[in-house]
DNA sequence: ACAGTTTCCCGTAAATGC
DNA sequence: TGCATTTACGGGAAACTG
């Protein structure tokens, strides 16, 4: 909303400046001799102008920008296309360029007929200078990461591998055509550890890669190299002396030389830290490093971040952690499941919103009677999720966070046969479980649960056709399902009908052979 | 049996040797002055004997033995240490560098005292120069490849793959500990296609690295380097034309310098024949052609062999399968097996001996009436055996190889609920089914199969289980398990008992929960 | 388009370092 | 010795290449 309103006041300034232009190109053209004087206040009002705009757009627009991609990084839904920074960009530099011209033409006929106290002189000198700054800064701030480093099937940018291949997308937001293809970038890491990048280390920035049309420079590959340390490296690592490889924060930082229409600018950019792992079962903690820095630290040159000890409030954290879900499996987590997570971190408050948790907290310590920490709970979960829940996950079937006493609860006061899914608690990698309510035959409820199942069971069977064929052995040795509503009371075949892959075994060759199907069945 | 005899014989005949030196010896340490004639007489003599030894050695023994080696390569239960022709090779060599040093003394001798017709003058050169080609020979000889190039973790040897480490050992038969470390060797590939060997391309032999005492070197490493190809590879390529890089046979070539006692020697050995692939989905056939070749083939050098189509009889393809399973699951295949394959392939015959199986009928043309050759499918069986039924295999309860017509007469004279386990026909990738007679009311038997259980299924549940809970729900809904007797009459308990994984379930710390069980299911 | 071949790289296991 | 980190590499899939 406010952002609507920002593009279309910044559209009209734009536009505002325009016509100021051609107005002055207008008097220019026509009145020169009769009132210079004049033409000079109006290139400063106009540079004014300009100085407000170029404020708006690289201290304000611009850097709500940077943090959307920082938290887009991180699963937010944000919008980061550059389209608009693009055309604003585009356009003011393309203005400053023209003032640029007239202040030279002006040289020109100042070379041809000057004459004492000619206001000129004495003004124009620093239009010009305001000019030069006002562009420098406008090229130096339009030199951006669009693309954050990351490897393509990565499960989120920002984490890197060794000796595996990443792009990384860096770009002008000032198009002009003259320059495709003319400046070349060059990559660099700091090397707290030692690595190198490999391969070409400096690209020309390229027009036509680029999805959108701005220009593009990507890069690859990160190897650690086998060169011996230097001195300073051991500074580093005692400095570093607690901190391990996946909080070690590494920035990837682009050069690159501005030369157009007599003006050339030293570029230089870099991406939001990065974190570098040896082998993907690093993957999991420099995840939760690269989510805790961007949920709460918008300076990207921070690499010192986790040498202190940061904490998240309940709010940004919860929304951080509803984030992973939605990217996970399409559907963020509701209040009800925050509530339960909330509770199981600060126990039963009246509001969560002061309470904090630190990074210890959630990726160091193990969580109660268990040996995983917060982080590895979630992430399993987060895996399980995306790799063999997402449909049922995104259709809301799974309550997944509910605690046993609150399941009970809910369960008992439901007809026979309903059963919800949740989560499991004391699984490491991720587990899933439903329960059910019986009933006796003197009409006392009970409430069931089966043993949670995890990827492995997944991967052989999926939850809808476990839910579906599941039997218990009651005492005739007859197997019985147990599970016939979704709590509140959704029918399970309407549910999860639409998932069921039974129908199958007719496309295979073997019919003279007896079909098999493998279940899972219980004994009560 | 041959061989025991041999060793006897040589045994013997080097003890001769030695005596006959100890007696020259004797002789030239008492009467030299008298009898010189008899000396190189007796010299001579010892030489004619050696030689006996030396051919009997070299183009005997060690040509046994290094066909032993290649059919071990491919499974075979040959004995290929080397502990004997190592101490034959040293103790010859040993006795040769003797013999050269009297006929030293003897020049020492001559140049003190020489008289006309001096015997020695005349008769003694040719016999150093005997001396020395013996030794030579010897020495060129005693540099073996003592352990082919494999991969760690390969199936076999003589499979590489690029970019991953192998291991090789040369070594000198000749046992003296004055050379350890002191002989470089260097390493090199034939280059048909454009190998390098990385890392350390010579490497001194090494004493301690053997396991049984030997001089050994071994290397690493084998990559495709990035340069262009040579004209020669165009040539190579145009006569190559219908091989597949897993036909392309390369020589290992490894060179060094023998220096001992004034005898310099330069020496060459190379490895059998290897196939270098650059993915493990090309070991399969890889090791086909490794198998064709080492069966066929006792010529190192002849890395063409793949040009010309080789066949193979029946009674060598036989024995070389049979090894594999042995390989595989520590149990050849019988004659029952055999004779099953044998049909499958020739139709049924009286005799198989003169039957031949091409290289394009193993390992080119599919099967009738699939889409995969005969090795895809022994291979894909012997994969099964290895990894999920070594122990059903070597215990024999696996018949594995019998036509559904002879299943079916063999099961209809047994009583109900025999059965016997049998690989599937039509699966590629290696398949296990079991088949059961069961009797109508009126008495008439039916044999039933149930469809093929693959290594899918195996890896979650080991087949003694499955035979153990295999259910068929019959008319009631009620499963009942088919199975009693193993063919011909073990007790199904009796014969895979000691292998049900059940009682387990204790162990799982969730005895809130109801444990599931994973079963397969069939429906009548 | 396509098949043979190589490259890429995930994830397990083993090795290495500290 | 135990833990943190890296290396090795099998095997599935994608990319390459004639």
């Amino acid at each position: 909303m406010i952002h609507c309103f920002i593009w279309q006041v910044m559209e009209h300034s734009i536009r505002c400046l325009e016509e100021q232009q051609d107005e002055f190109d207008f008097k220019y053209q026509t009145h020169l001799m009769d009132c210079e004087a004049n033409f000079l206040s109006d290139i400063s009002a106009m540079l004014d102008a300009a100085d407000i705009l170029c404020s708006a757009l690289i201290d304000e627009e611009l850097v709500d920008w940077k943090r959307r991609q920082q938290k887009s990084c991180i699963g937010a839904p944000d919008d980061t296309s550059l389209e608009h920074l693009e055309k604003w960009f585009t356009q003011i530099i393309e203005c400053m360029f023209q003032l640029q011209k007239f202040l030279q033409k002006l040289d020109e006929l100042v070379g041809k007929m000057t004459y004492d106290n000619d206001p000129i002189l004495v003004r124009k000198p620093p239009l010009k200078s305001r000019v030069d700054t006002l562009l420098t800064h406008l090229i130096k701030s339009s030199f951006v990461v669009e693309t954050q480093p990351s490897m393509p099937q990565g499960r989120g940018p920002l984490v890197l591998r060794t000796n595996v291949q990443f792009s990384v997308k860096v770009r002008l937001l000032y198009k002009v055509s003259e320059l495709n293809h003319v400046m070349k970038v060059t990559v660099s890491v700091n090397k707290f550890r030692k690595f190198n990048v490999l391969g070409t280390l400096s690209k020309a920035l390229n027009m036509a890669e680029s999805m959108n049309g701005g220009m593009v420079a990507d890069f690859r590959h990160l190897v650690s190299p086998s060169s011996s340390c230097m001195f300073i490296n051991l500074v580093l690592c005692f400095v570093q002396l607690s901190l391990s490889v996946t909080e070690e924060l590494h920035r990837i930082t682009f050069q690159t030389q501005f030369d157009y229409q007599g003006l050339s600018v030293p570029l230089e950019t870099s991406s939001l830290p990065v974190v570098v792992v040896s082998n993907s079962s690093q993957q999991q903690s420099a995840w939760a490093s690269v989510l805790w820095f961007n949920m709460l630290c918008s300076d990207p040159k921070n690499v010192k971040f986790f040498e202190t000890s940061p904490a998240a409030t309940w709010p940004q954290f919860g929304e951080m952690l509803s984030w992973q879900f939605l990217s996970c499996g399409k559907r963020g987590l509701d209040s009800d499941q925050l509530e339960t997570l909330a509770i199981k971190l600060f126990g039963k408050q009246q509001s969560y919103d002061s309470c904090k948790i630190s990074w210890t907290k959630f990726s160091k310590e193990n969580l109660p009677d268990t040996n995983f920490t917060l982080w590895v709970w979630l992430d399993g979960i987060l895996t399980l999720v995306k790799l063999y829940l997402s449909d049922l996950w995104s259709d809301g079937s799974i309550m997944g966070f509910v605690s046993k006493g609150k399941e009970r609860l809910l369960l008992k006061k439901k007809q026979n046969g309903t059963f919800l899914l949740r989560f499991s608690e004391s699984i490491k990698d991720g587990g899933i479980t439903f329960s059910w309510v019986q009933y006796a035959n003197d009409g006392t409820p009970s409430v069931q649960t089966v043993k949670p199942f995890t990827s492995t069971d997944l991967k052989q069977i999926a939850l809808p056709d476990i839910l579906c064929n599941f039997r218990i052995m009651v005492a005739e040795n007859i197997p019985v399902n147990p599970l016939c509503y979704l709590y509140p009371n959704t029918p399970k075949d309407q549910a999860f009908g639409k998932y069921y892959s039974e129908k199958t075994g007719e496309e295979n060759p073997y019919l003279k052979y007896l079909k098999t199907k493998l279940v899972f069945v219980s004994k009560e």
